[in-house]
DNA sequence: GAGGCAATAT
DNA sequence: CATATTGCCT
């Protein structure tokens, strides 16, 4: 029992938003079948005045089979009556906030504990499963792992050193996360701390999006797609404040279209974006 | 079944 | 290219 113990939940819930600040953005759970289905409202005409779905209760949600309304034509087999059933849920966008929460998670959690499902179970996504994060667990480890090899510079932190030709795959999006030095290397004389696990349920929007064809959201450095200059960290924090600004505004209830690293698709490629409506 | 990890697929 | 999926193992 140190101080700590008594900081590490206040701080993990001032990293949080809000649920008013979470609200004007927050969608609710767009099922896969429902958003194809539509193929997403238009932007100019969205639904401005949104409802948001609480969920006061701890669960993993497995939104797997809860809406199935035809838009009325159905081909379906058998007779149409059964829900959504071999669809495929989009491709999961990770944004910097959604893996900052993964992170945290892990972090909160103590690597003995931070297992896909207790991951996901802790970070209360809406609409996030096990495989989500189980695939993106590897990367992290991975990750993490090139970053011991070469964690020489006494830098003292546990940031992103350099990155140049080795697996520049995923460092952008993990570089954007704090990386607790823990994580780096093995507890030392330190069993383990478990957590009273607290359900904090915040409820993450998602957005469907049906793009045109957008090819990369992550692109290189130095890259300007309208003619504006910006930095790699600043670009992604940007294009979210874009998402953000639209949906805050109160205006539009837009839809994540226009961002660059928004809900974006190639070629009926899906793509699901969850987003924590906070801060980074 | 759940987890970890490498390979492979989309 | 970022994720998803699969295979094989513990």
């Amino acid at each position: 029992m140190r101080e700590e113990d008594s900081n590490w939940f206040a701080k993990w819930e001032e990293e949080f938003p809000k649920p008013e600040e979470l609200m004007p953005l927050s969608q609710t759970l767009i099922t896969p079948d429902l958003a194809i289905a539509f193929d997403i409202p238009n932007p100019t005409s969205p639904n401005p005045q949104n409802k948001q779905q609480q969920t006061p209760i701890v669960q993993s949600s497995q939104p797997n089979s809860s809406a199935e309304f035809e838009s009325g034509e159905l081909n379906g087999p058998g007779g149409g009556d059964e829900p959504a059933r071999t669809l495929k849920r989009p491709r999961l966008v990770w944004t910097p906030q959604l893996h900052k929460r993964f992170v945290d998670s892990v972090a909160h959690l103590g690597i003995k504990n931070a297992v896909p499902k207790t991951i996901m179970q802790l970070m209360s996504v809406d609409g996030l499963t096990r495989e989500n994060v189980a695939s993106h667990l590897q990367k992290y480890r991975l990750y993490l792992k090139r970053m011991q090899g070469l964690s020489n510079s006494g830098s003292g932190g546990s940031n992103a050193q350099s990155l140049s030709g080795a697996d520049p795959a995923m460092d952008n999006l993990f570089a954007s996360s704090p990386v607790p030095a823990h994580f780096l290397h093995p507890a030392r004389g330190n069993s383990d701390q478990f957590m009273p696990f607290v359900p904090h349920h915040h409820h993450m929007g998602v957005v469907v999006g049906h793009h045109p064809h957008v090819q990369q959201q992550y692109r290189q450095f130095g890259s300007p797609r309208n003619g504006h200059f910006e930095h790699p960290f600043l670009s992604r924090q940007q294009s979210q404040q874009q998402v953000q600004r639209m949906g805050t505004s109160g205006h539009n209830g837009n839809y994540v279209e226009d961002v660059d690293s928004a809900a974006t698709d190639v070629n009926g490629r899906k793509v699901l974006t969850l987003f924590p409506t906070g801060d980074d």
